[in-house]
DNA sequence: AAGTAATCCAACCGCAGTCGT
DNA sequence: TACGACTGCGGTTGGATTACT
């Protein structure tokens, strides 16, 4: 195979790879057919034996993050769901940057998606407000206002869905500390790849959730090229490029839908309550509201992150700044 | 329609921790 | 204890896509 421009190259190549012919970038339908069925067959772990052994000219790491990120079968994929959005929010202002710690608690999630959604979006209006997304003004901002709005909005999805309040992500909370604990639920099938595989004979006869329809012996969805695999964006059957408004649900099992989430989001029980109302005076002068346009997608529009800011939020905080 | 800017996210890197010898 | 191999984590990059002019 061709050896691939990488990404993100920015320095000279690693011994390793200078001693072995390896490929970087994007992972092609082989290369990845070859990693599931390896995993499928060996099980995961050992990396650098997976790359040996499968014959795939990758690094261990290079297997391991294409597992992990995008081929095992319980990968969720799709927009992050509101519930998802406060448990992040959450999490992060107790753990910060422990990507990997605050993914276990989204089953399904990586932790670079989100680590991916806390930098593209959680960051982009801490800049927008022109405000450090450490700062103190910022975090208030999350607590006091978007966790607030994201519980409203989680609440008002399920009563227009029917849903009964105690099924629904009931939060309360001090400002001190927040109490969570973890049911630990099956939201996924496990290895359900297997089903279909046919490992004696090397015929790999498998549907895997993140690859759409079947795969192996099965021509591969027309939207694939070997050499487009992982980027292929809007045709891409991984359903790898996830756009605010594009509608992902056929493209995995898995529901993404508001309408769903009840159903399929973990039961850590985050636990807000009034106290989530910011106290009068609380905010510091600092955040910049004038910065945030009328029209500005944060306010009025975008996903739904941006959707929980509205101009009366804004006119409310400059309220509490006037008065301070 | 074409060019440009902004955004998204897969994949890379370096570093630190763990484990076996 | 020292060393190397391996693994996992968090930060960064840049190609692809989308939005805007």
């Amino acid at each position: 195979m061709d050896r691939v421009k990488g990404r993100g190259c920015k320095s000279s190549m690693q011994s390793e790879e200078e001693m072995t012919d390896l490929r970087r970038g994007p992972w092609t339908v082989e290369e990845d057919f070859t990693l599931i069925n390896y995993v499928a067959h060996h099980g995961e772990g050992r990396w650098n034996s997976v790359a040996r052994c499968a014959g795939l000219k990758r690094t261990g790491k290079s297997c391991r993050l294409r597992w992990l990120n995008y081929l095992r079968p319980d990968v969720r994929r799709g927009n992050i769901t509101l519930e998802e959005q406060l448990l992040i929010l959450e999490l992060h202002s107790r753990w910060g940057n422990r990507w990997s710690k605050i993914a276990q608690h989204l089953p399904g999630r990586t932790d670079n998606e989100i680590k991916n959604y806390w930098r593209t979006r959680v960051q982009k209006h801490a800049k927008q407000l022109k405000c450090d997304v450490n700062s103190k003004q910022f975090k208030d901002t999350m607590r006091y206002l978007w966790m607030p709005r994201l519980v409203e909005r989680i609440q008002a999805a399920a009563t227009a869905n029917g849903v009964s309040s105690s099924t629904t992500t009931t939060t309360t909370a001090t400002t001190n500390s927040t109490t969570t604990t973890t049911n630990t639920h099956q939201y996924f099938t496990d290895n359900n790849f297997n089903n279909n595989m046919d490992i004696g004979s090397g015929q790999v006869i498998l549907s895997h959730p993140n690859i759409g329809g079947s795969l192996g012996s099965v021509p591969v969805n027309s939207g694939f090229t070997p050499e487009n695999s992982s980027t292929a964006a809007s045709s891409d059957s991984f359903g790898t490029q996830v756009s605010p408004v594009s509608d992902l649900t056929d493209c995995y099992n898995y529901p993404v839908t508001q309408s769903n989430n009840q159903e399929y989001f973990p039961t850590n029980q985050l636990i807000y309550g009034d106290t989530l109302t910011s106290p009068t005076g609380y905010f510091n002068p600092g955040l910049d509201f004038q910065a945030m346009e009328p029209n500005n997608q944060w306010m009025d529009g975008g996903d739904l992150l941006d959707n929980l800011w509205n101009v009366e939020d804004v006119l409310f905080l400059q309220q509490q700044l006037n008065n301070n």
